[in-house]
DNA sequence: CTTGCTAATCACCGATCGGTGACAGATTGG
DNA sequence: CCAATCTGTCACCGATCGGTGATTAGCAAG
C-alpha cells in the first residue's frame, strides 16, 4: 500500500486488532466451533487442516496439539453430536397423544424432516456418509445414528408396531426417503423431478411422507 | 528386485508394454473409459484430470485436447449415461400385466432398486449429486434425471395415478428412499440402523418396499 | 526423402495440501 | 529472580494439484 516504507519505525503504537489473548480452553473452543461451521457451511469437501486453522484464526499447529490431528477433532464433532441432536429435536409429543404406532412414526417423519432441514451441518455429515468410508467419517457416522437411535427410543415409550410388518425395514425406508430428500433439496431445491423451494412444495412432500406413513401403519 | 544392477546395459530391447499406438479415436475412448471406471471405483473425491491421466495411461494434455478439460470430459460421461440407463434397466414388463397404477410403481421399485444396486457408477453419481451443486455435477445430474424419466414415462404407458394421491410427490419420496438406501449400503452395509449385507438382508428392505407401495397406491 | 500435420510427451509453473521442527512470548512455581 | 512450562507463531518440507508452453515422434502426401 501507499507508505510502506521501510524507514518509518514507528512501533506499532496499538495495533487495531486486539491481541489474542493466551486461552488454551478458549482456543480450543474456537477451532471446534470453526470445524463445525467450516463444515456445516463448506462441506466435507475442503474439510482440512489449514482451512479449519484459517476459519479459526489460528495456526494448524494447535489442532495437533490439541486435538491431535484433524480425526481427533472429527471426533470432538461426533461427542458434541449427541448434544446437539437432543437439543434440536423436541423429546416429548408436542402436547399429542400417540395413541398408535402410525401416530408415532407419523410425528417422527415430520419430526426428523423438520430438524434435517433446518441444520446444515447434520446434512453435510450425512452426505458425507453416503459418500466415503474413511475413519473419519464412520466415528461421525456412529454417533450420529447413536444419538437418532436413542431419540427415537425414548419417544417409542410403549408402542408397537403392528404385527406382519417389519417395521426395522420400513422405518428404515423412511428415514432414508427423509435424508435424501433434503439432502438432494437442499443443493438443487428438487429431488426425482419434485420441486423443492418453498414451504408449500414442502407442504405436498410432507403430506406424501405422511401418506406413506400411514399407508403402511394405518 | 534382484538382479536389479545397474551396470547391466541391456538396451530394454523390447518394452514388455506394447508401443501406444498414434490413434486419437481409441485415445479419447481410453480417456472415457478411465474417467468411467475412476469415477466408479473411487468416488468424486479424488477425481480429477492428475488421476484420469494415470488411469487412462495418457498425459493430461490430451484430456485438454481431446476433452477440453475436466468439465468436457465429464459432460462426455453424462452423454454416455443415457444409452448407460436404457442398457441397464429392461424396458418391458417382464412379462407381467401391470393391470394397476401400483403394480407399475413396484414393478419400477424393484427395478430400480436393482439396477442401482448393481451400478457403482450411477451411485457415486447419485453420492456426488447431494454433496455438491458444481457445474459438473448439475450437468451429469440432469442426464441421469432426463433417462430416467423417460423410462419411467415409457414404463408407465397408460396407467394413471389414483385420485387423491400426490403421485409425483409419493413417488420422489419413493425413489429418494431407493438412492438413499442402496447409497448407505455400498459405503457401510447398513441404514438407519438396518442391515443390508446378503441378498437376505435385501429381500427385506424389498419386501418393505413393496408394502409401502402398496400402502399407498393398493 | 522431404515436408507438413498431428498425436503424444515432457518440463515446468504457482498454489495448496498435510505435517513437523524450531522459536518467541507469556505464565507460573520454586 | 530465574527456570520451567505452556501458548502461540513462523518457516519450511515433500507431494500433489490444475494448467500451459515447448518439444518429440510417428504418419501420409508430395
Amino acid at each position: 500500500m501507499a507508505g510502506a516504507n521501510a524507514a518509518v519505525k514507528i512501533p506499532v503504537e496499538m495495533p487495531v486488532v486486539e491481541k489474542r489473548v493466551r486461552n488454551r480452553a478458549a482456543t480450543q473452543q474456537a477451532i471446534l466451533d470453526a470445524a463445525k461451521r467450516l463444515l456445516a457451511e463448506e462441506g466435507f469437501q475442503n474439510f482440512g487442516i489449514n482451512a479449519v486453522a484459517r476459519g479459526a484464526g489460528c495456526d494448524k499447529q494447535l489442532i495437533y496439539r490439541y486435538y491431535g490431528g484433524l480425526n481427533g477433532l472429527v471426533e470432538a464433532i461426533g461427542t458434541d453430536l449427541g448434544s446437539w441432536v437432543n437439543d434440536r429435536i423436541p423429546d416429548d409429543t408436542g402436547g399429542m397423544f400417540l395413541l398408535t404406532y402410525g401416530d408415532l412414526m407419523e410425528r417422527l417423519s415430520m419430526l426428523f424432516l423438520d430438524a434435517l432441514r433446518a441444520d446444515p451441518l447434520m446434512r453435510r455429515i450425512v452426505a458425507w456418509e453416503v459418500s466415503e468410508n474413511s475413519e473419519q467419517v464412520r466415528r461421525l457416522s456412529e454417533a450420529r445414528s447413536k444419538a437418532l437411535a436413542g431419540w427415537i427410543e425414548r419417544m417409542r415409550g410403549s408402542l408397537v408396531p403392528p404385527k406382519g410388518v417389519d417395521a426395522q425395514a420400513v422405518n428404515a425406508m423412511i428415514f432414508a426417503a427423509i435424508q435424501h430428500i433434503v439432502l438432494a433439496a437442499a443443493v438443487s431445491d428438487q429431488c426425482a423431478g419434485l420441486t423443492l423451494k418453498n414451504g408449500k412444495d414442502w407442504e405436498k412432500a410432507a403430506t406424501a411422507l405422511k401418506r406413506i406413513v400411514r399407508g403402511v401403519y394405518g
